[in-house]
DNA sequence: AATTAGTCTATATTTTTTATAGACTTTATG
DNA sequence: CATAAAGTCTATAAAAAATATAGACTAATT
């Protein structure tokens, strides 16, 4: 399962995406539109701007806006950054890459092998999907 | 990330399925080889056994063995068991359903269209990959 | 200068995960 | 039938992670 500070980074984004017209948007708007705690909130979207997924500005007239277009910013990135790593296993996971400590041989471990296939098919969604795919159809 | 209690007992029924020909085995005898705390791996072959995947026989002799074969041990019976969601929100989860509080209308909500196709890729593998596809080939 | 709004650092709370303790029951066997 | 072997059960503890909050600080606007 994904974590809320995901799941809320989700909504959050959708959020900004949907209003880019709007310029700036405060983090109390997205606060209470999607019901989220501001502070948490505060958080998360500094984290996000952090990683230069997402821009600011402070005073009035400020908030917070994409650094990109929706279509540019991957949903494994996204979970990638607040959730870390996607695999079901350390020891398949591309980028939080553990050796498994109780097996011998990466190479003829059965568990190995269904998990990475488990790992690429999921990475084949959630790295060709963007924020663009999750906006609301109307 | 699948919890230390799943890939533990992941660890102990390939164990179990390697020495079907051996009878009973003990607790201990999987938690030294796997090196798995033998307490906490106590606490997991029950679970196991409660949900009818094992079988045991106490005193003298005795010790834990498989009530199938593993090829009738499909990988999402023990993750749901033990970890229990696969799905990575509550919305698109067949077996732990929770509506979404955030969305208004799920049938056009585009979170949850990707994240029914990532459980669906997953589900894919985990639901026809068994215990027998995880052992050691050789 | 005053107000608005994000930033930063720290801490608190809650929940989940991981692990342990110990008394109890069942079974085999000498 | 006494003893030892081995799983069962209930409870609790410890550690880690997730979730949430507080408050002083900085920058921008008017």
């Amino acid at each position: 399962m994904l974590s809320k500070k995901t799941q809320y980074a989700f909504h959050a984004l959708i959020y900004l995406a949907e209003n880019v017209d709007k310029g700036p948007i405060l983090i109390s708007e997205i606060a209470s539109e999607k019901s989220i705690s501001i502070k948490f909130l505060e958080n998360i979207l500094l984290e996000l701007k952090n990683a230069g997924i997402l821009g600011s500005k402070k005073g009035k007239g400020g908030g917070y806006y994409l650094m990109r277009t929706p279509k540019e910013i991957p949903l494994a990135r996204i979970i990638r950054l607040l959730d870390g790593p996607i695999a079901l296993l350390p020891c398949v996971s591309l980028n939080y890459y553990e050796r498994c400590e109780n097996c011998k041989d990466e190479a003829i471990c059965g568990l190995h092998e269904v998990m990475s296939k488990v790992r690429d098919a999921t990475l084949k969604l959630l790295e060709n999907k963007s924020l663009k795919d999750i906006l609301t159809r109307e």
